[in-house]
DNA sequence: TTTCTTACA
DNA sequence: TGTAAGGA
């Protein structure tokens, strides 16, 4: 029977990571951001102990994607607050997929297709929602059962 | 060695 | 923003 997917679709990247590794991996200074996390543009978690920055590597898409958006000309303030609007999208996805997908289905390891199980429209569960994600076309179809 | 804050170019 | 200075 289908199974609530739950976190299976929520990565847990509570990994940890200095301000000298972000910088490394996201080709920003140090400088940068401190002064990004000054105007709040992104933040730190304070462990107490150390006054040393640490950031939780989600904060590492964050940079890369206000980094990305500056490279393409943006202004500081812009890039950071359509960085922000993108994750809050992606949380938005999220939160819908873990919410309605009930089973993701592989019918083709290889190209990697298959169908999404999104439950039924009434209560005698005769109109199922797939999605199909088939070779170049994907949409929804609502499966009637006589 | 790395990171921190402050201050100046 | 980069960099220097002087401490953790």
């Amino acid at each position: 029977m289908e199974q609530m997917l739950g976190d299976k679709f929520s990565l847990k990247a509570d990994l940890i990571i200095g301000i000298g590794d972000l910088s490394n991996l996201t080709g920003v200074s140090a400088r940068q951001l401190r002064y990004w996390e000054e105007k709040k543009y992104i933040e730190s978690v304070t462990d107490g102990k150390s006054s040393a920055r640490k950031y939780k590597f989600e904060m590492f898409y964050k940079v890369r994607a206000i980094k990305l958006l500056l490279d393409e000309g943006l202004t500081l303030a812009k890039a950071a607050e359509q960085a922000e609007q993108q994750r809050q999208k992606v949380e938005i996805c999220k939160k819908f997929v873990n919410a309605v997908f009930t089973d993701v289905v592989i019918e083709d390891p290889e190209k990697v297709l298959g169908k999404i199980m999104m439950g039924y429209l009434d209560e005698d569960q005769k109109r199922k929602v797939v999605g199909i994600v088939a070779e170049g076309r994907s949409y929804i179809e609502v499966q009637t059962k006589k």
